[in-house]
DNA sequence: AACTCGGGGCA
DNA sequence: TGCCCAGAGTT
């Protein structure tokens, strides 16, 4: 395992790799951000961000879904998988932002968490990329990138990829880290056949713990 | 801790 | 055309 100091160095490359990239395009409110990324999970968000398009043409606002239902949305999302949890998840949590929420995407942890089909990676992309609150969300790109650069032990979960890079990593630097090495991870660094080998920059650091 | 939900992308 | 990919909820 790269030391701290060497993995930091590793991922502000990463970062100068990739300064501006936004992997979370085009949403124009957090709520839209919101069911896009709920709607992501174990899922392509090329596809999302094709469904979403004419889903929130339909869904604009959180109410106009309660006015719906869950069959209304599948039609939507059918292209995406696991279409029918997800309709009900983003049914479910619109009725819970209205009713508890006003509406609005809540800007703290334990109320995101508490919406259906918000988990801690969802809930850790909206304060980020939402709020600019520091949060670091890990997804398998993430955790796939981290481990194959020694930045953390080969069986790491997700949270504690988490609170390690947030060790490591100046606050104002996680939201920027996350979108940079999720794009690195799709793609350059995939799963079969990654090509990092052909960005020996990321090397130059070889301290080991 | 294991299971379920389901499609798209690519070899 | 069969294998691989990607989170949250439930039991």
């Amino acid at each position: 395992m790269l030391t701290k100091e060497c993995a930091r160095q590793v991922i502000e490359e990463i970062i100068a790799l990739y300064p501006n990239v936004e992997t979370v395009l085009n949403y124009r409110n957090n709520y839209e951000l919101l069911i896009a990324v709920m709607l992501s999970a174990q899922t392509t968000d090329i596809a999302v961000n094709k469904a979403t398009v004419k889903l929130f043409e339909r869904f604009p606002t959180p109410e106009s879904v309660t006015h719906a239902s869950p069959a209304e949305i599948e039609p939507y999302i059918q292209s995406i998988g696991l279409y029918r949890n997800k309709a009900k998840y983003m049914f479910q949590c619109c009725q819970q932002l209205v009713e508890k929420y006003s509406g609005e995407v809540p800007n703290n942890r334990k109320d995101l968490e508490s919406l259906a089909g918000v988990g801690r990676k969802t809930a850790n992309v909206i304060l980020s990329v939402g709020f600019g609150i520091p949060a670091f969300a890990v997804d398998t790109h993430v955790s796939r990138v981290c481990k194959h650069h020694d930045i953390v032990p080969a069986k790491a979960t997700p949270r504690q990829i988490e609170d390690y890079i947030i060790s490591i990593l100046p606050p104002e630097l996680l939201t920027q880290a996350h979108q940079s090495i999720i794009f690195f991870g799709r793609n350059i660094c995939h799963p079969r056949n990654p090509q990092c080998e052909n960005y020996p920059q990321l090397y130059c650091c070889q301290e080991h713990i």
